[in-house]
DNA sequence: TGCATTCTTGCGGTCACTGCAATCTTTCAC
DNA sequence: GTGAAAGATTGCAGTGACCGCAAGAATGCA
């Protein structure tokens, strides 16, 4: 696990992360309707239907660290106490990885301009993260505190829109704002129902 | 506008229902996968051409009515006293569409069904929804007590999160629970910043 | 009845995506 | 080092959603 686990397996991760790299380069450049699979994969040198060994579909291409992302949030979420509101270990958990936002910032944002113009992308990105959301809610209906499984599924949910927004906001408005900050600022003014209104 | 608005109107609703009706039907009996648009035009004999002038998407059939209800949540919001505050408005808003589901029970099942099914169509209706989310988030940045369009957002994406919960679990536990009555119990607990946690 | 408007339809085409079977490469056992 | 097993790449042929266009049919109105 240390050193690479095979070429094989080394080749395959490189040349995925050139396709992924290639085709994020030709939908900033033609736009993501006008770049063809066929045309990423001739920059890529590879054969069209190889594309498809490698991504199952052309919108997966924008969305490749949505799984890693969901596992990271998991692993916070189950690295948080037992005994800890399952709120708070939510707001620390999403604030956790809002951290790593800032690293990526550039790809991200990227990203996100696809998303604004290519409805099957943002609707496929709203797909997985209702998969975040079931998955998210699985472990927090195993928390003592939240016997509900409505329950689970609604702070799931709550929470996921809150980072929608942090993500959006950062993203959307000047860089002197900080993901962690804005997720903080979310979680808050849900955690307290919003009771200045 | 109280006598029928001329024949051809008529006829391209008529029409337009038939297509829908007999869509669903077939989507219930074959799935919606196996269901080409082809055959859908057939057994509605029309040209296959035609169909796309009545919907845009194949996915569209099983969320025609969207726009509707979207409709009905922003007339029901727009008529709260302005000086009710957000939260509330919001929550008699959405108690108010979710009194029309149970007379649309059967409609609605079917239709959630397929989307359990075929992700493009679950993933199309969260598209759907977020547009809700901003038009929504649009009218409750209009309210005094709302000044940020940050708070704003976030109040419509939770407002929908409980309303996706609220249909979720009406349409698959039984039939002892009631829509505006589980709508209530979702406002209830984020309102109350989910504060028995 | 005749004309303008609007629908319907067929045709040809694009593009994402798939199953299959052949070929080539890497791995690994010997 | 060789050869066989396992895995990856590729081409081919096909399906199905969806689109632009232009011709032909239906409709509404004068």
């Amino acid at each position: 696990m240390a050193t690479p686990p095979g070429l094989r397996e080394r080749k395959k991760l490189q040349r995925r992360k050139l396709i992924e790299d290639t085709a994020l380069e030709l939908f900033a450049r033609e736009g993501f309707d006008a770049t063809t699979v066929e045309t990423i994969a001739a920059a890529c040198d590879i054969a069209p239907r190889t594309f498809f060994s490698y991504f199952a579909t052309k919108d997966d291409l924008v969305l490749t660290d949505y799984a890693d992302r969901l596992q990271r949030i998991l692993d916070a979420f189950a690295a948080r106490p037992a005994d800890e509101p399952a709120w708070e270990a939510l707001q620390r958990s999403f604030e956790a990885i809002a951290a790593d936002y800032e690293s990526e910032a550039d790809s991200l944002r990227a990203r996100f301009a696809i998303m604004a113009t290519a409805p099957s992308v943002r609707a496929r990105s709203l797909e997985l993260q209702l998969g975040w959301e079931f998955a998210l809610a699985e472990r927090l209906a195993e928390r003592a505190d939240v016997a509900d499984d409505t329950v689970a599924r609604l702070l799931a949910g709550t929470a996921l829109a809150i980072m929608r927004g942090a993500l959006r906001q950062w993203l959307t408005s000047g860089t002197d704002s900080h993901p962690p900050e804005l997720m903080r600022r979310g979680f808050s003014l849900a955690g307290n129902g919003f009771d200045h209104l």
